[in-house]
DNA sequence: CATACCTGAATGAACGGTCATTCATTAATT
DNA sequence: AATTAATGAATGACCGTTCATTCAGGTATG
């Protein structure tokens, strides 16, 4: 009970640009979902965790529907963004160090951050009945899958591996990824993030094992 | 707008032993839980999916709560149990086709059925925020684990594959048919039934060539 | 066999609490 | 002064829970 808890402080009130003051309002979201689950959101919890009044969501965002829709956007966008720019990227020196970057990037404290996935799964377990959530969590799967195939493919030309089928392994090591996520926010003492980093390594490395070798980490 | 629908026949107004009632509801509360996600439940819909009165719910069970909680427990453990039956049998005549079973369990029809899974994933999206949910969730992951994994081990000795970490290959198969089991509940143009078999298929057969064969199926 | 009585399952109207949304008012900025 | 941002009390809708009432099936009585 601190007194300068969120810094309530009515004459510091100051106008802010839309921008600012929307994506203060979804990163309170982002913690809200985390703390309290997504049936656990309320207008009262995410302004007063943002530090605001209650009213603030409704004039930036229309409503509370479209909060939550533009904060699963908010996750899912940085994240198809960054896994793009590596797919992108020219400067790999190897297809091996493209491979190795992707698993990295997907066990980085950024992408595992418990907020984030917490955000995504809540999503993702009402994306059946949501015909909403399950486009924008869909929206960028099948271009990362494609490009993950693609990648996967050169590895197959270049190592000689024969019989591996590129898409399958894709397919295996994205479902394979969205698993150990899950498992190590769920409990992540059963399963800390080295660990689960770990078993996505020895899946590529026995898909690819001239391209990504088990001992170093 | 039937007029037979339900069967909401005042004349036909039978009492009936709890435990007929209580698996009545917890199926209802299933299907609404898969129609209108978690956060969509109520006491209205379940009640009237059932056929029966709005009362009923908290006659049988305290409170929604409750009942969530049951129906949890009900989709959990029938998998449990299931499982265990097969870790537990002798009738199986070889270790590849003991695991040839337990793949085959993951990917039956029962158990990727729509319904269930959605409860399921329901449940884990709130799970952090909720311990009473992720108790229940994990209650029986960590057996399961053990018992894979000894079951893995036993493998590994058999084939003689060198350097092969049991527990690893063990939380890896777990995570991976967990991702499969929301992939192809959410996206299942994307990721059929079958290719989401083949897929964990796979992924054994790359930890123990000698006892799971690709060509079949 | 007929009838009265009892038990407890089942019902659904009513209640009260929670929460998203609105908007008159106030404050900051130009 | 005009404009734009922010506030939070008030509103109304929704929903979990309660409980007085209804009714089916069983038991006792004459």
């Amino acid at each position: 009970m601190s007194k300068t808890k969120h810094s309530k402080d009515l004459t510091k009130r100051r106008a802010q640009p839309k921008e600012v003051r929307k994506e203060q309002l979804i990163r309170a979201t982002m913690k809200c979902i985390a703390a309290n689950g997504l049936s656990g959101v309320t207008m009262a919890r995410v302004t007063t965790e943002a530090g605001l009044s209650l009213g603030i969501a409704n004039l930036h965002f229309e409503s509370k529907e479209r909060l939550l829709l533009e904060t699963l956007e908010y996750v899912t966008n940085e994240y198809s963004r960054e896994q793009l720019a590596i797919f992108n990227s020219n400067s790999y020196t190897s297809l091996a160090a493209k491979i190795e970057a992707l698993l990295e990037f997907d066990f980085s404290s950024a992408v595992t951050d418990k907020d984030k996935m917490a955000v995504w799964f809540a999503f993702l377990g009402e994306a059946k009945s949501r015909p909403t959530y399950q486009r924008i969590c869909s929206r960028q799967d099948s271009v990362s899958e494609a490009e993950m195939t693609a990648l996967f493919q050169a590895a197959i030309d270049e190592g000689g591996y024969s019989g591996a089928d590129a898409a399958l392994i894709a397919a295996g090591y994205i479902s394979l990824v969205d698993g150990l996520w899950l498992n190590t926010l769920v409990a992540p003492r059963r399963l800390p993030r080295k660990k689960a980093r770990l078993a996505a390594r020895h899946y590529l490395a026995s898909a690819f094992p001239e391209h990504i070798m088990l001992g170093k980490n």
